[in-house]
DNA sequence: TATTGTTATACTCTATAACTATA
DNA sequence: TATAGTTATAGAGTATAACAATA
Protein backbone atom coordinates (compact mmCIF):
# COMPACT_ATOMS: atom_id res chain seq x y z
CA UNK A 1 0.00 0.00 0.00
CA UNK A 2 2.80 2.50 0.97
CA UNK A 3 4.68 3.63 -2.33
CA UNK A 4 7.44 1.99 -3.55
CA UNK A 5 10.35 4.72 -3.86
CA UNK A 6 10.51 8.02 -2.79
CA UNK A 7 7.87 7.96 0.02
CA UNK A 8 7.67 11.67 0.17
CA UNK A 9 7.89 12.98 4.23
CA UNK A 10 4.56 15.06 4.97
CA UNK A 11 4.05 17.12 7.87
CA UNK A 12 1.01 15.86 10.06
CA UNK A 13 -0.71 18.72 11.59
CA UNK A 14 -2.78 16.92 13.33
CA UNK A 15 -0.98 14.11 15.23
CA UNK A 16 -0.47 16.18 18.18
CA UNK A 17 -4.66 17.38 18.55
CA UNK A 18 -6.58 14.82 21.06
CA UNK A 19 -9.61 14.90 19.23
CA UNK A 20 -7.36 13.69 15.80
CA UNK A 21 -6.45 10.71 18.42
CA UNK A 22 -9.67 9.93 19.78
CA UNK A 23 -10.76 9.39 16.56
CA UNK A 24 -8.02 6.76 15.05
CA UNK A 25 -8.00 5.41 18.02
CA UNK A 26 -11.77 4.99 18.25
CA UNK A 27 -11.65 4.01 14.44
CA UNK A 28 -9.49 1.45 15.15
CA UNK A 29 -11.56 -0.23 17.88
CA UNK A 30 -14.26 -0.45 16.16
CA UNK A 31 -12.81 -1.73 12.40
CA UNK A 32 -11.24 -4.40 15.05
CA UNK A 33 -14.22 -5.17 16.70
CA UNK A 34 -16.65 -5.48 13.69
CA UNK A 35 -13.54 -7.73 12.03
CA UNK A 36 -13.48 -10.14 15.18
CA UNK A 37 -17.19 -10.58 15.96
CA UNK A 38 -18.30 -10.87 12.00
CA UNK A 39 -19.62 -14.57 12.71
CA UNK A 40 -22.03 -13.49 15.29
CA UNK A 41 -24.21 -11.47 13.07
CA UNK A 42 -24.37 -8.69 15.28
CA UNK A 43 -23.38 -4.79 14.76
CA UNK A 44 -21.57 -3.28 17.70
CA UNK A 45 -24.52 -1.15 19.02
CA UNK A 46 -26.54 -4.53 18.76
CA UNK A 47 -23.29 -6.28 20.83
CA UNK A 48 -23.55 -2.81 23.38
CA UNK A 49 -27.42 -3.33 23.48
CA UNK A 50 -27.81 -7.28 24.08
CA UNK A 51 -25.31 -6.47 27.20
CA UNK A 52 -27.43 -3.79 28.28
CA UNK A 53 -30.27 -5.79 28.94
CA UNK A 54 -28.07 -9.02 29.79
CA UNK A 55 -26.92 -6.32 33.00
CA UNK A 56 -30.16 -5.02 33.58
CA UNK A 57 -33.66 -7.24 32.47
CA UNK A 58 -36.55 -5.53 32.27
CA UNK A 59 -34.98 -2.24 31.27
CA UNK A 60 -37.04 -0.27 28.13
CA UNK A 61 -36.03 0.88 25.10
CA UNK A 62 -35.46 4.51 26.81
CA UNK A 63 -33.60 3.36 29.71
CA UNK A 64 -31.06 1.90 27.04
CA UNK A 65 -30.73 4.79 25.08
CA UNK A 66 -30.04 7.48 27.69
CA UNK A 67 -27.48 4.91 29.18
CA UNK A 68 -25.67 4.18 26.43
CA UNK A 69 -26.25 7.08 23.91
CA UNK A 70 -28.66 6.00 21.37
CA UNK A 71 -31.22 7.94 20.45
CA UNK A 72 -35.16 6.67 20.81
CA UNK A 73 -35.65 6.64 17.41
CA UNK A 74 -32.86 4.62 16.44
CA UNK A 75 -33.64 2.19 19.24
CA UNK A 76 -37.00 0.58 17.70
CA UNK A 77 -34.97 -0.91 14.40
CA UNK A 78 -32.89 -1.75 16.58
CA UNK A 79 -34.69 -3.65 19.29
CA UNK A 80 -37.24 -4.92 16.82
CA UNK A 81 -33.87 -6.88 14.84
CA UNK A 82 -32.77 -8.28 18.14
CA UNK A 83 -36.38 -9.75 18.78
CA UNK A 84 -36.67 -10.67 15.55
CA UNK A 85 -33.93 -12.68 15.55
CA UNK A 86 -34.86 -14.09 18.83
CA UNK A 87 -32.31 -12.57 21.31
CA UNK A 88 -34.63 -10.56 23.05
CA UNK A 89 -38.20 -10.88 24.36
CA UNK A 90 -40.61 -7.83 25.04
CA UNK A 91 -43.08 -7.59 27.48
CA UNK A 92 -45.22 -4.64 28.51
CA UNK A 93 -44.25 -3.18 31.85
CA UNK A 94 -47.51 -1.10 31.56
CA UNK A 95 -49.30 1.04 28.80
CA UNK A 96 -46.59 2.05 26.74
CA UNK A 97 -43.23 0.71 27.92
CA UNK A 98 -41.25 -2.73 26.68
CA UNK A 99 -39.54 -4.35 29.30
CA UNK A 100 -36.58 -5.86 27.22
CA UNK A 101 -34.90 -9.96 28.23
CA UNK A 102 -32.30 -11.66 26.81
CA UNK A 103 -33.98 -15.12 25.33
CA UNK A 104 -31.40 -18.31 26.35
CA UNK A 105 -30.41 -17.77 22.78
CA UNK A 106 -29.65 -14.44 23.24
CA UNK A 107 -28.08 -15.38 26.86
CA UNK A 108 -25.22 -17.35 25.23
CA UNK A 109 -24.60 -14.85 22.65
CA UNK A 110 -23.95 -12.23 24.77
CA UNK A 111 -21.67 -14.22 26.51
CA UNK A 112 -19.65 -15.00 23.69
CA UNK A 113 -20.19 -11.13 22.86
CA UNK A 114 -17.83 -10.67 26.26
CA UNK A 115 -15.30 -12.96 25.22
CA UNK A 116 -15.10 -10.71 22.06
CA UNK A 117 -15.28 -7.46 23.94
CA UNK A 118 -12.64 -9.04 26.21
CA UNK A 119 -9.87 -9.90 23.37
CA UNK A 120 -10.54 -6.73 21.53
CA UNK A 121 -9.59 -4.83 24.61
CA UNK A 122 -6.27 -6.68 24.99
CA UNK A 123 -5.64 -5.67 21.82
CA UNK A 124 -6.14 -1.60 22.54
CA UNK A 125 -4.11 -2.11 25.87
CA UNK A 126 -1.25 -4.13 24.23
CA UNK A 127 1.17 -1.74 23.62
CA UNK A 128 0.49 0.97 26.94
CA UNK A 129 2.32 0.76 30.55
CA UNK A 130 0.41 -1.41 32.83
CA UNK A 131 0.82 1.84 34.92
CA UNK A 132 -0.82 4.15 32.54
CA UNK A 133 -3.73 2.11 31.20
CA UNK A 134 -5.40 1.37 33.94
CA UNK A 135 -6.69 4.73 34.48
CA UNK A 136 -7.43 5.52 30.90
CA UNK A 137 -10.97 4.35 30.89
CA UNK A 138 -11.35 6.78 33.75
CA UNK A 139 -9.60 10.08 32.20
CA UNK A 140 -11.25 9.33 28.81
CA UNK A 141 -14.91 9.43 31.07
CA UNK A 142 -13.97 12.42 32.22
CA UNK A 143 -13.88 14.19 28.84
CA UNK A 144 -17.52 13.55 27.86
CA UNK A 145 -19.31 12.96 31.36
CA UNK A 146 -21.05 15.76 32.59
CA UNK A 147 -19.30 17.98 35.60
CA UNK B 1 -34.42 14.17 28.99
CA UNK B 2 -34.20 12.81 32.32
CA UNK B 3 -37.58 11.24 34.14
CA UNK B 4 -39.27 12.98 36.34
CA UNK B 5 -39.60 10.63 39.18
CA UNK B 6 -37.99 7.06 40.30
CA UNK B 7 -35.25 7.55 37.54
CA UNK B 8 -34.17 3.69 37.49
CA UNK B 9 -30.95 3.02 38.95
CA UNK B 10 -29.38 0.59 36.17
CA UNK B 11 -25.93 -1.27 36.09
CA UNK B 12 -23.72 0.04 33.68
CA UNK B 13 -21.92 -3.63 31.75
CA UNK B 14 -19.82 -1.02 29.60
CA UNK B 15 -18.44 1.60 31.62
CA UNK B 16 -15.13 0.23 32.76
CA UNK B 17 -14.38 -0.70 29.05
CA UNK B 18 -11.82 1.35 27.22
CA UNK B 19 -13.50 0.82 23.81
CA UNK B 20 -16.62 1.75 25.12
CA UNK B 21 -14.99 5.13 26.42
CA UNK B 22 -13.35 5.95 23.25
CA UNK B 23 -16.51 5.42 21.40
CA UNK B 24 -18.26 8.21 23.84
CA UNK B 25 -15.53 10.54 23.83
CA UNK B 26 -14.68 10.28 20.24
CA UNK B 27 -18.57 10.90 19.28
CA UNK B 28 -18.81 13.87 21.78
CA UNK B 29 -15.84 15.49 20.50
CA UNK B 30 -17.38 15.08 17.01
CA UNK B 31 -20.27 16.71 18.28
CA UNK B 32 -19.30 19.56 19.90
CA UNK B 33 -16.80 20.27 16.56
CA UNK B 34 -19.78 19.91 14.42
CA UNK B 35 -21.68 22.19 15.99
CA UNK B 36 -18.38 24.79 17.11
CA UNK B 37 -17.68 24.64 13.27
CA UNK B 38 -21.23 24.93 11.57
CA UNK B 39 -20.86 28.17 9.77
CA UNK B 40 -17.88 26.88 8.36
CA UNK B 41 -19.62 25.16 6.14
CA UNK B 42 -17.32 22.25 6.15
CA UNK B 43 -17.21 18.70 7.65
CA UNK B 44 -14.91 16.96 10.43
CA UNK B 45 -13.13 15.19 7.26
CA UNK B 46 -13.25 18.49 5.18
CA UNK B 47 -11.42 20.45 8.00
CA UNK B 48 -8.66 17.84 8.49
CA UNK B 49 -8.01 17.41 4.54
CA UNK B 50 -7.87 21.04 4.33
CA UNK B 51 -5.03 21.54 7.21
CA UNK B 52 -3.05 18.38 5.73
CA UNK B 53 -2.96 20.58 2.26
CA UNK B 54 -2.28 23.60 4.47
CA UNK B 55 0.62 22.25 6.17
CA UNK B 56 1.81 20.48 2.59
CA UNK B 57 1.12 22.27 -0.35
CA UNK B 58 1.37 20.09 -3.59
CA UNK B 59 0.18 16.87 -1.50
CA UNK B 60 -2.09 14.68 -3.50
CA UNK B 61 -5.09 12.37 -2.46
CA UNK B 62 -3.62 9.44 -2.19
CA UNK B 63 -1.19 10.87 0.39
CA UNK B 64 -3.92 12.47 2.07
CA UNK B 65 -5.80 9.36 2.48
CA UNK B 66 -2.74 7.10 4.02
CA UNK B 67 -1.59 9.98 6.14
CA UNK B 68 -5.26 10.51 7.97
CA UNK B 69 -6.85 7.66 6.91
CA UNK B 70 -8.90 8.21 4.16
CA UNK B 71 -9.75 5.76 1.27
CA UNK B 72 -8.87 6.69 -2.10
CA UNK B 73 -12.29 6.69 -3.22
CA UNK B 74 -13.90 8.97 -0.73
CA UNK B 75 -10.69 11.29 -1.60
CA UNK B 76 -12.27 12.13 -4.55
CA UNK B 77 -15.93 13.72 -4.15
CA UNK B 78 -14.08 15.25 -0.80
CA UNK B 79 -11.52 16.88 -2.89
CA UNK B 80 -13.83 17.90 -5.89
CA UNK B 81 -15.97 19.72 -3.98
CA UNK B 82 -13.19 21.66 -2.16
CA UNK B 83 -11.90 22.33 -5.46
CA UNK B 84 -15.82 23.43 -6.60
CA UNK B 85 -15.70 26.16 -3.52
CA UNK B 86 -12.87 27.36 -4.30
CA UNK B 87 -11.16 26.48 -0.93
CA UNK B 88 -7.98 24.51 -3.41
CA UNK B 89 -6.22 24.20 -6.50
CA UNK B 90 -5.28 20.92 -8.26
CA UNK B 91 -2.41 21.19 -10.69
CA UNK B 92 -0.73 17.92 -12.11
CA UNK B 93 2.55 17.18 -10.59
CA UNK B 94 2.57 14.08 -13.12
CA UNK B 95 0.94 12.15 -15.90
CA UNK B 96 -1.94 10.79 -13.51
CA UNK B 97 -1.80 12.76 -9.73
CA UNK B 98 -2.46 16.38 -8.57
CA UNK B 99 -0.77 17.99 -6.42
CA UNK B 100 -3.43 20.24 -4.17
CA UNK B 101 -3.07 23.54 -2.50
CA UNK B 102 -4.72 25.93 -1.00
CA UNK B 103 -6.27 29.36 -2.40
CA UNK B 104 -6.22 32.27 -1.06
CA UNK B 105 -9.86 31.29 0.35
CA UNK B 106 -9.04 28.21 1.30
CA UNK B 107 -5.95 29.94 3.73
CA UNK B 108 -7.82 31.56 5.25
CA UNK B 109 -10.57 29.39 6.00
CA UNK B 110 -7.79 26.65 7.60
CA UNK B 111 -6.78 29.52 10.13
CA UNK B 112 -10.18 29.57 10.81
CA UNK B 113 -10.21 25.77 11.30
CA UNK B 114 -7.41 25.76 13.30
CA UNK B 115 -9.02 28.23 16.04
CA UNK B 116 -12.45 26.20 16.20
CA UNK B 117 -10.25 22.68 16.98
CA UNK B 118 -8.36 25.08 19.39
CA UNK B 119 -11.21 25.76 21.54
CA UNK B 120 -12.61 22.21 20.82
CA UNK B 121 -9.44 20.85 22.22
CA UNK B 122 -9.73 22.75 25.37
CA UNK B 123 -13.01 21.34 25.96
CA UNK B 124 -11.66 18.47 26.10
CA UNK B 125 -9.15 19.00 28.47
CA UNK B 126 -11.44 21.10 30.75
CA UNK B 127 -12.13 18.29 33.11
CA UNK B 128 -8.67 16.76 33.07
CA UNK B 129 -5.96 17.25 35.22
CA UNK B 130 -2.74 18.65 33.59
CA UNK B 131 0.20 16.09 34.03
CA UNK B 132 -1.76 13.22 32.92
CA UNK B 133 -3.59 15.32 30.05
CA UNK B 134 -0.04 16.14 28.46
CA UNK B 135 0.13 12.82 27.88
CA UNK B 136 -2.99 11.60 26.86
CA UNK B 137 -2.65 11.91 22.87
CA UNK B 138 0.59 9.77 23.14
CA UNK B 139 -1.24 6.95 25.00
CA UNK B 140 -4.07 6.87 22.33
CA UNK B 141 -1.35 7.14 19.31
CA UNK B 142 -0.03 3.94 20.70
CA UNK B 143 -3.31 2.15 20.60
CA UNK B 144 -3.58 2.28 17.02
CA UNK B 145 -0.35 3.06 15.78
CA UNK B 146 1.30 0.31 14.01
CA UNK B 147 4.10 -1.58 16.07
C1' DT C 1 2.98 -4.87 -11.84
C1' DA C 2 1.82 -1.42 -8.64
C1' DT C 3 -0.27 2.92 -8.00
C1' DT C 4 -3.54 6.89 -8.94
C1' DG C 5 -7.66 8.50 -9.78
C1' DT C 6 -12.25 7.26 -10.59
C1' DT C 7 -17.27 5.43 -10.43
C1' DA C 8 -20.74 3.04 -8.22
C1' DT C 9 -22.60 1.31 -4.27
C1' DA C 10 -23.78 -0.04 0.45
C1' DC C 11 -23.72 -0.17 5.41
C1' DT C 12 -23.39 1.84 10.06
C1' DC C 13 -24.05 5.40 13.09
C1' DT C 14 -26.10 9.49 14.24
C1' DA C 15 -29.55 13.14 14.00
C1' DT C 16 -34.09 15.73 13.59
C1' DA C 17 -39.00 16.35 12.94
C1' DA C 18 -43.40 14.88 13.67
C1' DC C 19 -46.92 11.77 15.18
C1' DT C 20 -49.70 8.67 18.59
C1' DA C 21 -50.60 7.02 22.98
C1' DT C 22 -49.87 6.89 27.75
C1' DA C 23 -47.97 8.59 32.43
C1' DT D 1 -47.26 18.47 30.25
C1' DA D 2 -43.67 15.11 29.90
C1' DT D 3 -42.40 10.65 28.41
C1' DA D 4 -42.37 6.19 25.42
C1' DG D 5 -42.62 4.34 21.33
C1' DT D 6 -42.87 5.03 16.48
C1' DT D 7 -42.12 6.46 11.44
C1' DA D 8 -39.68 8.72 8.00
C1' DT D 9 -35.73 10.78 6.49
C1' DA D 10 -31.12 12.71 6.03
C1' DG D 11 -26.20 13.45 6.60
C1' DA D 12 -21.70 11.83 7.66
C1' DG D 13 -18.15 8.42 7.78
C1' DT D 14 -16.45 4.27 6.20
C1' DA D 15 -16.04 0.20 3.20
C1' DT D 16 -15.49 -2.82 -1.13
C1' DA D 17 -15.32 -3.96 -6.03
C1' DA D 18 -14.06 -2.81 -10.44
C1' DC D 19 -12.13 -0.04 -14.16
C1' DA D 20 -8.84 3.07 -17.02
C1' DA D 21 -4.63 5.41 -17.28
C1' DT D 22 -0.04 5.96 -15.84
C1' DA D 23 4.40 4.91 -13.13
Amino acid sequence: MAPRSNPRKLVHPLEGYLGYQLRRAANFMQADLVRRSADLGLTIVEMSTLLVIEANPGVTQSEIGRLIAIKRANMVPLAAGLIERGLILASPVDGRSLGLRLTAVGMDLAARVRQRVAENEALLFRNLADDTAKSLPRQLQQIWREA
